[in-house]
DNA sequence: GGGCGCTATACATACGTATTCACCTGCTCT
DNA sequence: AGAGCAGGTGAATACGTATGTATAGCGCCC
């Protein structure tokens, strides 16, 4: 015998009460008395009464659930996910459960259709999206996100000159502090790995923050040491290789992510080169590879934790209509065997 | 202005015809003139309709919606996940989209108090349990969910006389697997570094099988090479240290991970050992890392698409109340360069 | 030519909750 | 003592969809 779900009309005929008071029992922003909240209570222990979600979406027009879009253009398949990501989506689980939200989570291709219609639909309240990708492309349907009233919030730059809210770290400060801690060390012919196209918003301030402490230092930069190279280890063993075929000499390395720079530290050792004899690596994120590295890895850390829970409450405070504008999170160098 | 979302009246109302009409159009599965057909799609998709899915999902009874309960027992805080559920996650992601179905998922222990009424309050028409973790502690917590008739699959182990459905690989064969390899090598002295537990499953029948090949090949086994180990870099290069410490010679080893193979690596190339000179390694799961370990490790892997695809095919077969029994993946061996 | 079966559509209703409104009780204040 | 007020409760209703039932039109056959 399937048994019937209990619902808020049971809860009320065995604790004496009309539905109404039932509700306003279990949702606790209503005046009802001590004596009569307690009696509900039990008798919605008793039945195992849940909620039902739909019911009281349908009613209140909010699911408070969030919905994730996880970009994951560059590695389109089985390969490997960035760890830094893996924290974070640790990390936005948990500031959903703190907040008594549920979380959707859908990988998508950032170039291909997004299946956003998530609020549309009264599924979520509102939408992170989270990824690599090249965002230029992607305007217009973050436009059109803006258009639908839809509340999102977007992991990326903190001035990157796009449309809608963002958290982000502080990633001009992050290159800057990985250039002038090799200047520091006395290498002057740093190379740049990491994505140059504007597409990438996070990487081409990581580039500004470098040049800028190049410049401050007074050591001009050759373009040849500027490399293409994405978030993996096989572009950052690519790039690498690159660099080196190309013959121009160079004494250190900073690369916009710990698996391009783990990557590129393999490239250097199948070639013979010594780290951080003949060139000093800076990478960053700070995932947990990178402290086990051999040698361990100097990179400019970023807290996934704090992203995590900026981004879930950037996008709650949005949900409830409260102001939030765009977050900058601090980053720090940690200086490790590498460099 | 904020613009009311449109609803099946609006749509029925702009393409002439009513809204029992327009919802028999969407779904599809009701004879529908062409002409009508085509009438209401045009009208739908000219207010930018979608449907509704607390209502839906209130008259229908179900959400179309699988909820993944992610256990994070060993590695509770911020720690390294490991890639294999990585991917594995991945593949779950896309099997629900294959099939329509959106994905909410929750980190939890499995030591703690589940939060898993997503059943019960209609936010899910079923659930999959994943991750490491004692699941004999956990097994009166599965009782109750087969107890209200909540739909759910576990990752783990095929024969682990658990309550309820399962996918996982053939663990038992893969323990075989390895062992028999690494006995072919010339190997004699193997330890086994792994989960010992009789609360993880998926370990326990690892070690049958290479008891198994140790047996075939009379080969006697010492307790002390047996060291209890948990899926993390950190748990298999204490598991090398403790083995290293003891004194008890040892030529090979099978690290029911490769996590904790890779860790155990790293110890024994701190403590002067050389891999496979001295220490043939074969570790399990086939995780990006392996292949990119120094030297590239050999391994058992596991298929976490096809894992991933599994467990969703099941349980939306077990939601749609056909028959559906526990499902056994094969594991394949890959040689490299640590045996 | 009337009854039958089939298709296409409309009407009416139910899903379970949250909220508005009205009411009642008991109390304070003047 | 009467008016006013606040807290506590119930009756009624709306949210937007899917579906059971009824009806109209139409061709077909005996």
């Amino acid at each position: 015998m399937t048994t019937r779900r209990p619902t808020s009309f049971d809860i009320a005929a065995l604790a004496g009460v009309s539905q109404p008071t039932v509700s306003r029992a279990l949702s606790g922003n209503a005046s009802v008395s001590e004596e009569t909240r307690q009696r509900v209570l039990d008798a919605a222990r008793q039945l195992h009464y849940t909620v039902d979600k739909n019911a009281s979406g349908l009613r209140t027009r909010q699911s408070r659930t969030i919905a994730l879009l996880f970009f994951e253009d560059p590695t389109p398949d089985d390969t490997l996910i960035n760890p830094f990501y893996l924290s974070m989506l640790g990390a936005i689980t948990r500031a959903c459960a703190v907040n008594r939200y549920d979380l959707l989570i859908s990988f998508q291709q950032l170039s291909g259709d997004w299946h956003v219609d998530y609020e549309d639909s009264r599924k979520a309240d509102g939408i992170l999206l989270l990824g690599y990708g090249d965002y230029l492309t992607a305007r217009p349907r973050l436009e059109q996100l803006v258009k639908q009233e839809t509340h999102f919030v977007r992991w990326g730059a903190s001035r990157d000159g796009q449309v809608g809210t963002t958290v982000g770290s502080d990633n001009e400060q992050g290159g800057y502090l990985a250039a002038r801690h090799l200047i520091e060390r006395g290498r002057k012919a740093i190379a740049f790995l990491g994505a140059i196209g504007a597409g990438a918003p996070e990487f081409v301030e990581r580039w500004n923050g470098f040049e800028r402490a190049l410049a401050e230092a007074g050591i001009g930069r050759d373009e040849r040491l500027r490399i293409d190279a994405g978030p993996t280890e096989e572009s950052g063993r690519a790039a690498a290789e690159l660099l080196l075929g190309q013959g121009v000499p160079f004494d250190a390395m900073f690369a916009t992510s710990d698996l391009t720079a783990i990557g590129a530290m393999r490239a250097l050792h199948d070639a013979g080169k010594h780290v951080p004899g003949d060139v000093a690596i800076v990478g960053f994120d700070d995932i947990a590879a990178a402290r086990l590295a051999e040698p361990p890895l100097t990179t400019v850390a970023q807290d996934p934790r704090r992203a995590g829970e900026a981004l879930v409450e950037t996008l709650i405070a949005r949900i409830e209509e409260r102001d939030a504008g765009s977050v900058s999170l601090p980053v720090k160098l940690i200086v490790r065997g590498s460099s």
